[in-house]
DNA sequence: CGGGGTTAATTGAATGTTCATTCGGTCGCA
DNA sequence: TGCGACCGAATGAACATTCAATTAACCCCG
């Protein structure tokens, strides 16, 4: 069944690099499927709407995004270590697929994401977690509930890949390094 | 004719109200029209285009955030003092109109943005820089860009709205104190 | 092996709707 | 009488979605 897989994996990358371009509104179903090589009706065989597309290419992205996550973690090394790891190889990813970055943002401040019973599975928010509990069992970092710090830590990453992205602010590694270290110091255990 | 013609507030106001429910598209000029209690004809004496609406509308909406921001810094304070009040009072604008902080991510977000030439008078993103020049002059902080100690700062109250707006996470006083206090001692001067 | 039959995949023109924008006209005021 | 604010029905373009028709894939019986 691979064939089938192609044009849906083929409609999936073209919306997102369409809502790149042009967002969330101004990408018709028909520069869809033209962008993806396939005829209108044909995007309806694989999703119900415009909605159900939609809210499948976020799982889609998210998914990636937690694999860029996993792939970089060796649990082997120094929690600091990881942790610094994870923080890099999450902005590499954003940095280097703006187009997740926006779509993920545009979703998750559409109707679409509010309107949906969020996903009590979702294997990403459940990871970061995870990684912040350690961190505080081991008394790595500070006592703090693990759930905020992973978003504290997300969001520095977030709002890095953005800016730069928007190249208000040409990043060096050093900069990257710097801001990580921020966070760092800012969460470890006294 | 005051400084903005109650019309026009009306429809830049009932604008913010429904792209927070119905989001950027789902929101056509004849909604806004009824809500703001003007024909749809009256929309286009004001504004242009639906597309030069919502970029006044965020000027309008980066003035409120200023605002918010400038009200709460009393530069007689010690400079940490001010840098939790600063963090605070701007996370209570965000929260307490959660309609600016959907709007805003929106449009930060859509084309719209990106094709604009960025504002090189950004008053809001000058204030911003501004406060963290001078910790860094004064080593409260540590050296580093004052661009990127904003940058982090703002991120990580964004992001803590938007969490909190979410309700995927209720925030006490003492998480929100907590928060504030990462990002201090992350930036603070060792 | 072959061909007839069943199902799934694909097409793209047609449909009906929604929407931004226009414009001829009304109203109130100087 | 003139002007600017305001109205809202009319216009035309754009769009999501449908569907009747076409093609490809597969399977089973002879």
């Amino acid at each position: 069944m691979e064939a089938l897989a192609e044009k849906k994996k083929a409609i999936l990358e073209s919306t997102l690099q369409l809502i790149q371009e042009h967002g969330f509104h101004g990408t018709p179903m028909s520069m869809v499927a033209k962008k993806a090589g396939v005829a209108a009706g044909t995007i309806y065989h694989y999703f119900e709407s415009k909605e159900r597309l939609i809210c499948e290419l976020y799982s889609h992205v998210k998914q990636q995004s937690l694999e860029a996550m996993q792939h970089a973690d060796d649990q082997a090394l120094p929690y600091q270590q990881r942790f610094f790891a994870l923080w890099h190889s999450l902005f590499d990813f954003y940095r280097d697929n703006p187009s997740v970055l926006i779509f993920f943002e545009q979703f998750v401040n559409s109707p679409y994401y509010t309107q949906k019973p969020l996903d009590p599975l979702d294997a990403f928010h459940k990871t970061m977690r995870q990684f912040f509990e350690e961190g505080v069992q081991q008394h790595h970092l500070r006592e703090a509930n693990p759930e905020i710090l992973a978003m504290v830590v997300h969001g520095s990453i977030i709002t890095t890949a953005k800016v730069h992205r928007h190249k208000k602010l040409q990043f060096g590694g050093n900069d990257l390094q710097q801001i990580a270290q921020i966070m760092w110091d800012g969460m470890a255990a006294r």
